[in-house]
RNA sequence: GGGCGUUUAGCUCAGUUGGUUAGAGCGCAGCCUUCACACGGCUGAGGUCGGAGGUUCGAGUCCUCUAGCGCCCACCA
């Protein structure tokens, strides 16, 4: 058999003997330190690019709570890996850790008590306290990125070992952290490329910033939630010209000295002959324009709007499209800003009115400036009518809790919008699965309205390697950023001095900064491909991995991960990042519920893992569809676990058939099969062989499974309980030698079928008799069965099982026992199938306890047991 | 507003290009414990496939319309 010939096992991995007790406890552990010390998951990296299987993990959040969400998906990369290795593939299956970003930086804060402040020096003895401070201590940054990367050490431990008690095939000396060295080297040298061909470029525009967090925030990162809110109709009286006040219709009252216009539709009859005239607003006697733009709906509210600096992304628009001024009230914190009436830019015919109204909402909140704002309205008449509540969708970071507000600030974006039809293009060639996913990326490439917006005013990521000279005057140029080298990198510009200057210029004139910001964390997941394929550190492994073939991950972050990935890729290479996309759904909560934390029905996979076994609640996992949201659902756990123990089982029987008295396992070869039940038993073998490679081909891994467990129950079912007697013969006659061979051959095969499912019993078995590792051994084909499978009946067995499962059904219904006798057995059948029943006449006696059999060639399928009652 | 997915036995789901009496597991009921498996085995009762119409010799499986559920996208003052 050529099965072990690509096992390179040490010379322990000989086969043990079939135990007494079989059983499940403690294989994980055993079995995923044998293959730690055995390398049988090592990437082979002298393997050229077109034997290699390359799979771009997704590296999960380290700093969150280990989900069984993560345990579902990772079985069905760790399946497709298995699947590939056993096909010869060299599989490169690396681990990365995403421990980059906001979700550390909590945990850090509040575990140490510290606070990140990037103008501090690095200080090289710093220690955290044993327990943390009322007053959160001030560090440098790289002070506080030392203390993230120490607690996330803890956490990546912990997944770790998760995943080799899950038994994922993951080559561990190719793991990665998203704040790591490789993965900081890899973005600022991406980054330095970008700004080398103009493809990133900085500016100071308003901004989608999260007023809690203090960051900017991309399009990707929003989402819409429904709040409540109320339209206020206001009252903006006229300025130059005679006529009633126009009436305008706003959610956001409290942002009215921010109004730098009122706009209207160009067709809009009723407001045409307002265009460029001007008006009042209330409480601080502003003039501003009354200006057309498309944009404004006619139907919606009184169809003219207050343009404000700014409410919404539509305010942008106008602002930037009618070349309108900028008045800014709202601050970083998401207070008002102080304002002065009455000087540039803050004009009003009533300066004094303007800040005493103004006064009373200084320094308050959006939202409670908008309450008093409201009751200064009415108080001044300009209210008109009572607010009318409503509902309406308002932007949200999504890690967020209160609505983003739209401030001026200076960013990094990458030209994502210039490529838009390029990104599409590439969406086409990627192969989806399912290929309905492609629909999500698609939508949202085309939906893009904004550059990509990589900087955040945060600590813990990948600093931006660039510094900034400071002027005669002291401030900094922005317009004249000063790269770092290639080969310097990483670098810290907060601590790291720009080539040609001292640590004394730093923040002086004539000196320089460092630029404050970190990239975004999706800045750096882009270059996943990158950083595991070490590009550029090791061009020969990056030039037998890239492009990969598999990028698996979940249908919400298309959006962000498999689209930035695709961006990145692009510029730098040109080509897609990988050949295939594999998204798998969600894992719902046992009522079919979304999980999540604040909902508290978060389900942890440990207990789970405990309880059932790793190869049960991998067997849950691998039927789930690909991209079908699953929920958890212990009762399948069960059946896995009662499948694994069957395999178990029913394996130790048929291999006691194979053993001699000293226990020595004799495996014959295929060419001794020749009896009609053992070919027709190999051919519908080959089926299953044929079926489950064609699934796993197309990603479809539960298809794989489906197939081979319902061949395996009917293999245990009938064809054990029909070939029991007759393997227990003389193997020296044919008879018996054909069963004994084709045990072995059935045995191996839906091991081999099932390794990828079932790592854990199918090598424990495995390691009964054969040689070296089940997941080093060749994956099944159907030429193996060829031998006794071609011109076999494939009937046989079939109708032997039906007339079996009659003669069982007989003795149910009588309530007799399996063993009862059967003193005649009549079956009437077409001629065909009655000699497909002969053919294994004696198989089907010996497993009903039939004594007589009759046959009748009739039109009428029939099939009439008589049964022996014994007093 | 645009788009995608989904709706099959009490529950969770399969049904690949349309083809004979629609499948599985769980749950339920009954039977069977020396001789691989009680962390078991066997057997059985349950659906006419969300609704309406259409194409076809024939549709759960294709087309049109429609309803529920879930999701994605969108410049909703």
């Amino acid at each position: 058999m050529t099965a072990d010939a690509t096992g390179a096992e040490p010379a322990d991995r000989r086969p043990t003997g079939i135990p007494d007790r079989p059983g499940l406890e403690g294989l994980e552990a055993s079995w995923s330190a044998r293959w730690q010390s055995a390398g049988t998951y090592a990437f082979d990296r002298s393997a050229p690019r077109e034997s290699v299987y390359s799979i771009d993990t997704p590296p999960p959040t380290v700093s969150g709570e280990l989900h069984i969400g993560h345990v579902f998906s990772y079985t069905h990369t760790d399946a497709m890996a298995r699947f590939h290795r056993m096909r010869g593939k060299a599989v490169f299956y690396p681990m990365g850790w995403d421990d980059n970003g906001l979700p550390t930086e909590r945990r850090v804060q509040n575990y140490f008590g510290v606070r990140c402040d990037p103008g501090l020096p690095f200080d090289p003895d710093f220690e955290p306290p044993d327990d943390p401070p009322k007053d959160p201590i001030a560090v440098s940054r790289p002070n506080f990125v030392e203390l993230c990367r120490q607690l996330t050490v803890e956490d990546e431990k912990a997944f770790e070992q998760l995943w080799r008690t899950l038994g994922l095939s993951v080559d561990w000396t190719h793991s990665y952290a998203t704040v790591g060295e490789v993965a900081q080297r890899a973005s600022q040298r991406s980054f330095l490329r970008l700004l080398g061909s103009d493809h990133v470029y900085q500016r100071t525009a308003p901004t989608l910033w999260d007023i809690d967090f203090r960051t900017a925030v991309s399009q990707a990162e929003l989402e819409d939630r429904d709040r409540p809110g109320a339209y206020h109709r206001i009252a903006f009286p006229r300025a130059d010209h005679p006529g009633p006040a126009v009436e305008i219709e706003t959610t956001r009252p409290e942002l009215l000295a921010a109004c730098v216009a009122l706009v209207a539709h160009p067709d809009d009859e009723r407001y045409r002959p307002l265009f460029d005239t001007f008006v009042r607003t209330p409480l601080y006697a502003a003039k501003v324009p009354v200006l057309a733009h498309e944009l404004a709906d006619p139907e919606k509210g009184s169809g003219i709007a207050m343009v404000c600096t700014f409410g919404d992304t539509t305010d942008v628009v106008w602002w930037r499209e009618l070349h309108l001024p900028t008045r800014t009230i709202i601050g970083r914190d998401g207070r008002l800003l102080p304002v002065a009436w009455g000087t540039e830019g803050w004009e009003s015919t009533a300066p004094a009115e303007a800040a005493a109204h103004y006064d009373q909402v200084v320094g308050k909140t959006v939202k409670q400036a908008q309450t008093r704002l409201v009751e200064q309205l009415a108080e001044s008449g300009a209210l008109i009518g009572e607010p009318t509540p409503i509902t309406h969708p308002v932007k949200f970071y999504e890690r967020g809790d209160r609505p983003l507000e739209i401030v001026s600030s200076r960013q990094w974006f990458v030209r994502t919008l210039p490529m838009r039809d390029k990104l599409l293009e590439r969406g086409e060639e990627l192969e989806w699965y399912p290929p309905y996913m492609a629909h999500r990326y698609r939508s949202w490439v085309e939906g893009l309205n904004s550059d990509w917006n990589i900087s955040r005013q945060r600590f813990f990521g990948v600093p931006f390697p660039v510094w900034y000279p400071v002027g005669a005057d002291g401030e900094a140029d922005f317009a004249a950023p000063i790269p770092a080298t290639e080969d310097r990198l990483p670098l810290d510009p907060s601590t790291d001095v720009p080539t040609g200057y001292t640590p004394e210029q730093r923040g002086v004139p004539g000196g320089f900064v460092g630029d404050p910001d970190v990239m975004d964390t999706w800045a750096t997941s882009s270059l996943t491909p990158q950083i595991a394929g070490r590009w550029e550190d090791d061009p020969d492994l990056f030039g037998r991995v890239f492009p990969m073939d598999l990028r698996p991950q979940s249908h919400e972050i298309i959006r962000t991960w498999l689209f930035s990935t695709i961006v990145r890729s692009e510029i730098e290479f040109g080509s897609l990042p990988w050949s295939h996309a594999a998204i798998s759904g969600w894992v719902l909560d046992p009522n079919r519920k979304k999980m999540s934390k604040s909902k508290g029905n978060v389900v942890t996979p440990l207990p789970l893992l405990e309880q059932h076994g790793a190869d049960a609640v991998r067997y849950w996992a691998a039927n789930g569809r690909p991209g079908t949201d699953t929920a958890v659902d212990e009762g399948q756990m069960k059946v896995g676990r009662r499948l694994a123990i069957k395999v178990l089982n029913a394996s130790r029987f048929a291999l006691g058939r194979l053993a001699d008295e000293t226990g020595a396992i004799a495996v014959p070869g295929p060419e001794a099969i020749t009896v009609p039940l053992d070919r027709s038993m190999a051919a519908r073998l080959a089926g299953v062989v044929s079926e489950a490679t064609a699934a796993f081909e197309g990603y479809d891994y539960a298809r794989a499974i489906e197939r081979t467990e319902t061949f395996f129950w009917s293999f245990c079912d009938d064809y054990l309980e029909l070939v029991k007697t007759r393997a227990y013969g003389d193997p020296a006659q044919p008879g018996p030698a054909s069963a004994r061979a084709a045990l072995a051959l059935a045995l191996s095969t839906q091991l081999r079928l099932f390794a990828p499912f079932l790592p854990f019993v199918t090598e424990e078995v495995w390691s009964w008799w054969r040689t070296g590792s089940v997941h080093r051994s060749a994956w099944p084909t159907a030429s193996e069965l060829d031998g006794p499978a071609s011109g076999a009946d494939s009937k046989v067995l079939e109708v032997v099982a039906e007339v079996l499962g009659t003669v069982r059904r007989a003795k149910t219904t009588a309530k007799q026992s399996m063993r009862a006798g059967v003193a005649v057995l009549t079956v009437t059948d077409t001629a065909e199938r009655i000699d497909a029943l002969l053919s294994a006449v004696d198989d089907l006696k010996d497993a009903g306890g039939v004594a007589e059999l009759i046959t009748v060639i009739g039109s009428e399928p029939a099939v009439d047991v008589v049964l022996d009652i014994q007093d």
